[in-house]
DNA sequence: AAGTGGTCTAGACCACCAA
DNA sequence: TGGTGGTCTAGACCACTTA
């Protein structure tokens, strides 16, 4: 079949078909050609735009889809994936009660200012030493008690005005916030696990001794590029709760 | 295409046909059919045996693949996955040192004697209340400094003899051991993560004060089958390491 | 009824590997 | 050279959704 070109282009002019589409999608949607809910041509057009076959088309949304970069509806069509509850829920929280059974926490905002980036801030976040970023300081609560302190750090330029008149209404999801108002979609993030012991700070907002241990999780949350967006550290009281991970 | 059954059954008579021959390929590793670093039938072969075309039965092994069930090189053929060094590295053990790199700890076995299951293993493992396990003790050291105390509980009744002679030449990666002496091969696992105060046994084992927060890690390793085939519980200093999790 | 993704097939050609 | 998996195509038919 003769490659058309009518619009799309391939990335690069080495390595499999399929992985070329991908990438271009993958492209596309990062530049917020595509955005976050919004549905993708079909499998034919986007065929005839790439200049491939259908099948070729298809083992690349398959693989966007196994990623969670698309969501794919029979009967419907092929959508970008957004922030939903259920994802944060499922794919994001990883705090389960005792029994096993997961509740996403109510948030308590604490504090939200403005500072210069710390040097671990701006080495995590890769920002210039002089950025500037917005600190939100919370308390999460599980079964109605206080069970996590976090701190949210985030490079300014990327949301301006964030939190800025009304801290206190910042949603419980964060993510959805990111990707409708500011156009930022987390794809993925890496989380770094430690045992710590509660300081003074940790103590009165979880209300436990000082010295009592407890699970730090720093959560560096990159977008569809690679590019870090959120640094998360959060204090989690352990004695009613674990941290779930399934490796298969 | 007609259906020809020479010899492999499709296990289900509803859902597409990848998943039956997914499962049913599945079910003969399973039961042992195929072992750990065999090779399996061509894909071409292997359609001819469930009466499927060749491109279906790669869907079905491409799943596998992803799964690390099998494992796919081209020009050589289809593998059974095998539990190899690198595989318990990178996929089933997540401490890596402050500067990222990871390492996999040498063991010293302290103990390894045999109890009858407290109820909280017998529950774990899906035992009978009178069954007994094996435990073995031991302590991991990261970069020559003692760093995980480690409790292992395994079914005695699947792992006969394991350990009776010489405890001490107990290898280092024992999924390895599983599979080549016991043909029990660990396919995934859960686990449960906690902050927890060192105690007296910890202080001893890993040289820390009593009360110094430790990350617990609460690991059930299951089957192919998801039958749980070992309980594991360590409890790591995590002052130098921490706890990779990858979200993505 | 028309449009979407989901499954399945058949066959071509390529890249890699071992004898 | 022959066998393996890897890529790509073209087309048939099914299942689901919306109008």
């Amino acid at each position: 079949m003769a490659r058309m070109h009518t619009g799309l282009r391939l990335t690069a002019a080495t390595g499999p078909l399929y992985v070329r589409v991908r990438e271009g999608i993958v492209k596309r949607i990062a530049e917020g050609h595509w955005v976050a809910g919004h549905m993708l041509p079909s499998e034919i057009r986007l065929g005839q735009e790439f200049g491939v076959s259908q099948g070729t088309v298809r083992k690349a949304l398959d693989e966007l889809a196994a990623a969670n970069i698309v969501v794919r509806r029979q009967g419907k069509g092929t959508f970008v994936a957004t922030h939903t509850h259920e994802r944060a829920l499922f794919h994001f929280f990883h705090l389960n009660r005792d029994d096993g059974t997961r509740e996403l926490p109510e948030s308590r905002v604490l504090s939200c200012r403005r500072r210069r980036a710390s040097r671990l801030d701006a080495a995590r976040l890769r920002l210039p030493a002089d950025a500037r970023v917005i600190v939100i300081e919370r308390v999460r609560d599980l079964m109605a008690q206080p069970a996590i302190a976090e701190t949210v750090i985030l490079p300014e330029a990327r949301f301006p005005g964030l939190g800025k008149p009304h801290a206190r209404d910042l949603p419980n999801t964060l993510y959805q916030l990111y990707q409708e108002r500011y156009g930022v979609t987390v794809a993925r993030a890496v989380e770094h696990l430690r045992a710590v012991a509660a300081d003074a700070a940790d103590s009165r907002a979880l209300g436990v001794p000082v010295g009592t241990p407890l699970l730090e999780i720093e959560r560096l949350a990159l977008t569809l590029d690679g590019a870090p967006v959120e640094l998360r550290l959060s204090r989690c009281d352990t004695a009613e709760h674990y941290y779930e991970s399934v490796i298969e």
